[in-house]
DNA sequence: CTGAAAGCGCTAACAG
DNA sequence: CTGTTAGCGCTTTCAG
């Protein structure tokens, strides 16, 4: 006759609101078993059964605690993802494809900006214990990121990073096929000479690979570009505010042609061009990178490459999934294609 | 002479590589208690002991299992961040401001966008029972969404709703405060018949109380605005554009003072106004409300109140941690001001 | 200072 | 179809 007692005052008492699935078990007067069958495969259980369980549950208000479902499995449902800084439209907009998938999936999103902090080593072991698997996103190399998380031995997508990293999943950003068409814009009737390439810091991979489709768009053209022709910054507006100072100030900037690292750069060098009383696509023409919200709303509304960084915060998850799944799959590797978009800063002016 | 082995085949076998508690134990020659004693109260430990462990838990590269760790505990490493978007300069600040915190305080960031989703309710059950804590953005009225939280009897916070939710900790932002200032500045030496407030969804908490601190304003001056002077619209562009065409068609764009509901609204229209032969801050007058980076990029450079979200993000989860650490503490609400920010669009004529 | 033992809440064989 | 029985890996009294 104690079998249908609620939960007894001394249950209760230690843990004022948690309910267990024992808790619920006894108040429907079935095994824990039964209520866990449930909730995990409805159909080996005998649909009455079922229902006054489920009341029960409802009743209850219980909650299945995630931490023991998870320690008996072995399986979690949160992935973490590792980006060098969480902010701007560039990195939010990957996070936002990251979380929309992982939210398909049925996975929730860990987040962290480790990356950009030398410290943390010890939060990350920590923290990243109950993801499933990591999203980790590298611009630069960073060996002692590398160690640490290899560590970790789990699932592990890397994510823009060009090195063939040991037998890991990747997505990486083609940076070459968008670069690449742009300057050719960029060339279509302009002087290889006057082309520039405005980029980001030197020691990033997109940085890196744009500068090679740049100058390898200007060899395909017999052009072998000056070293004034390239230069690396921040990407920063003030960057760009610099580089077009001293281009405007030489008096180069009149009919030069430019590829910039991101749209800020770009809309930095297009306000001292304005300043100088120069305007694009009439007397210079810039192509921003990134295709940032920016880039359409400013006027004129500013040429750019499309960087796809949602599909990429996607494919980084649907893989970490895949992998989990089935971890002795091949190593896959997928590569998004950037494009050029044409709006008014690079027009050219002969039809 | 068997307890001095490295754990056995058979051990290793069902888990390839997870290594225990009681691997390190047994490698070191210990009990598990001592092993955990190490990694949680040292000082209970001899150091000579607690050295050897130390080396033995390098050497296997243990790492504790936080599932099993926190079910014993009931402690977790783990805050919860829900928000209406993940996406743009605003929540992406927002963001940003929480992680930063957490790190700090020692806890990671579980982010989700669920409260945009109607469905979603089950993975929200799910997901968030390994969460302490739940910094909730409400911009809403939304009683399904409340509902579903308040099951959680989890430590809440909630950002930005008005509403007096019952005992919880909140953190609130005081639009009011920016919103009067903006309007007093347009109000400067302007004719409060050509005032306007074009804001964002009628529905949101924020815009409501712009709007109310807009027409207290002009209600300090004895000015009664006409129902044309108050709009509402959507948080984009093409609201303020929309705005400004009708605006523009009706000849009421020159001499208009304008407070908008975020800065790309302002942009919009003041893109339609220079479309119309316009320019601020001479011709009309424009605030913007956020202080997105866009703000400052673009020209003229954009009025605009500032809204503390990265403080926001920050003081959510230190309430949510200072709320774990002692829960029965009197609910505690803190209030953000936001701040007129004068740049170019508004800047007033006559010194 | 250290070990033994008892769970935390849940799932997963294994019997019935 | 359902109950029993073991643990998952870790922390924590309680004894020594």
């Amino acid at each position: 006759m104690l079998s249908r007692q609620k939960p007894s005052d001394a249950a209760t008492a230690t843990r004022p609101w948690a309910v267990s699935i024992q808790d619920v078990a006894t108040a429907a007067g079935v095994s824990t078993a039964t209520v866990s069958r449930v909730l995990n495969s409805p159909n080996l259980v005998a649909s009455e059964t079922a229902a006054k369980v489920q009341q029960v549950i409802r009743e209850l208000g219980y909650r299945p605690n995630a931490f023991a479902r998870s320690l008996t499995t072995r399986r979690t449902e949160v992935l973490g993802i590792a980006l060098p800084d969480i902010h701007g439209d560039f990195y939010s907009e990957l996070l936002r494809g990251a979380d929309d998938a992982a939210r398909e999936q049925g996975y929730h999103l860990l987040v962290s900006s480790e990356a950009r902090h030398s410290d943390g080593k010890r939060d990350a072991s920590l923290g990243f214990g109950i993801i499933g698997g990591l999203a980790l996103m590298i611009t630069e190399p960073n060996e002692e990121l590398w160690a640490q998380v290899s560590g970790f031995r789990i699932p592990l997508v890397v994510l823009d990073a060009n090195i063939d990293s040991p037998g890991v999943d990747s997505v990486v950003i083609d940076h070459a096929v968008g670069a690449r068409q742009a300057t050719e814009h960029l060339l279509d009737g302009g002087d290889p000479a006057r082309c520039y390439f405005v980029g980001g810091p030197a020691g990033n991979f997109d940085t890196q690979e744009r500068a090679q489709a740049f100058v390898g768009a200007l060899g395909a053209r017999g052009a072998k570009p000056r070293t004034d022709q390239i230069m690396f910054g921040e990407y920063a507006i003030e960057w760009g505010q610099d580089w077009g100072d001293s281009m405007a100030a030489a008096g180069h900037l009149r009919g030069a042609s430019i590829l910039a690292g991101n749209d800020e750069i770009a809309l930095g060098i297009l306000q001292r061009a304005a300043d100088a009383g120069l305007s694009a696509p009439n007397d210079l023409r810039v192509i921003g990178f990134d295709d940032t919200r920016l880039a359409s709303l400013v006027r004129p509304r500013l040429s750019t490459v499309r960087v796809p960084m949602a599909e990429a915060g996607r494919a980084a998850v649907t893989m970490l999934v895949k992998r989990i799944d089935s971890p002795s799959a091949p190593r896959s590797s997928v590569r998004l294609e950037t494009s050029l978009i044409v709006r008014e800063s690079s027009a050219t002016n002969q039809g």
